[in-house]
DNA sequence: TATGTTTGCGTAAATAATACGCATTTAAAA
DNA sequence: TTTTAAATGCGTATTATTTACGCAAACATA
């Protein structure tokens, strides 16, 4: 008799799913990676990639697989977002979703419409189709966390290639947060960090009109973010 | 044929339960609430309130009533706290909770030992026990989202009488984020948001030395964090 | 009545946020 | 080439906000 027979209790049991909600950014607009159902309930309504949690897995690496799986995108820095129990929520029956959201480079990530069985699509934030499910509802609560995160942690970095100008990265702040920010102030403060590495010499010849390159120093803010640190825009 | 035996997919399945994580404020003390456990595993041990979700109840209420089962707690506002899913962290076998926290005002729940089946105790933040399953990680967790929060929310004021002094409001704030406040800075400041109600007149013969009263204006509170306000102490 | 504690109000100094001027650089138009 | 428009980079004045702290009044207790 193992552990499990020898406690275990029986009931019946709701099913488990991860949801991912995908931001990603690109050209000034931020985009939002759907996927096609191909099969009922909602076929061919639009929806968040996701599926069953395996008894072997644990829901951060269920969410991973299926996002790899539906659309190719992986190793990702992906966050638990709220989890969803609402008893009549899928047609199929009692359904739990854990849903997660994460942030990618969009330019990594050109999907390609169509594989086999599922077709992913990047949708700008202004034009989202209605969603299967209550993934309406995951994605309001997604944007708020995002927009509510951004504003304290440097997560918005994920967004941008690894070299990136200040008005790159100040336009994806006001993209996100739907602000308007001040250029010099807004400059001042995000070098007052030090958290940006000067990038100028190794970047020549690109197509932005003799801009200035930076990229993220990760390791200086963990080190920093350790001690409590708040990096607030 | 019904919704659900139209598309059920079928899939082992984890078991589903919630935890809450209950705080309560005593006398310049935060503490913790917990149970022992009756029955097998970790027999004996000291752990959060908590259960099987049911088929017909989605988290929170599953959350609510596993509280009021074991605890006699009731009607208090609890927030999802975050979903935990590893594989092993149940020996009877797969289990995901949905871990939840609230804040209480302890006066009002004095737990007297021991029920038939389970006994619950208060215990001061500093002298918690080992806890049974991963529940020393969902305490860290919930600690830091506490903190976290009652720095910009006042989900404090829950913790106190429904009239409190000022001294007792800002004792409050110093114990959960274990700092320090200059008296008189933190009167100015928690009087500028304009949402404590003087309650001087209605209260006398009181035990404190010629205190002032206050109510918080839970109604004002709300309208202004509908329109984004943000309460900052 | 004396004493220690707590409350309530004010103000000065330090720090941070905001607005915005202006010279320089660059890409593209004339 | 020259001009123009847009974007970069640095500075500074103004305005808010935060922090530190002095001091009088109210009160309970001795």
């Amino acid at each position: 008799m193992n552990e499990q027979q020898k406690y275990c209790y029986e009931y019946p049991r709701p099913a488990v799913t991860t949801d991912c909600v995908i931001f990603g950014f690109d050209e000034g607009e931020l985009k939002l990676l759907l996927i096609e159902r191909a099969l009922e309930p909602f076929k061919g309504r639009w929806a968040f990639p996701g599926g069953f949690l395996n008894m072997n897995e644990n829901a951060d690496d269920c969410a991973q697989r299926e996002l790899f799986e539906e659309t190719g995108i992986e190793n990702v820095f992906i966050e638990q977002l709220y989890t969803f129990t609402d008893v009549d929520r899928d047609p199929r029956g009692r359904v739990v979703t854990i849903a997660y959201y994460a942030l990618v480079k969009l330019s990594e990530y050109k999907v390609t419409a169509g594989d086999d069985a599922k077709k992913a699509q990047w949708f700008p934030l202004s034009q989202i189709p209605t969603l299967a499910f209550d993934h309406d509802r995951i994605l309001r609560i997604a944007l708020t966390r995002l927009r509510g995160k951004i504003a304290y942690q440097p997560i918005g970095f994920e967004l941008l290639p690894e070299k990136f100008t200040l008005p790159e990265l100040q336009n994806l702040y006001e993209t996100i947060l739907e602000v308007q920010l001040d250029r010099r102030n807004f400059r001042k403060k995000i070098l007052s960090y030090d958290l940006l590495i000067d990038q100028n010499q190794s970047v020549t010849g690109v197509a932005h009109k003799g801009a200035k390159y930076y990229s993220f120093d990760k390791k200086k803010y963990e080190e920093l973010s350790k001690r409590g640190f708040n990096f607030e825009i």
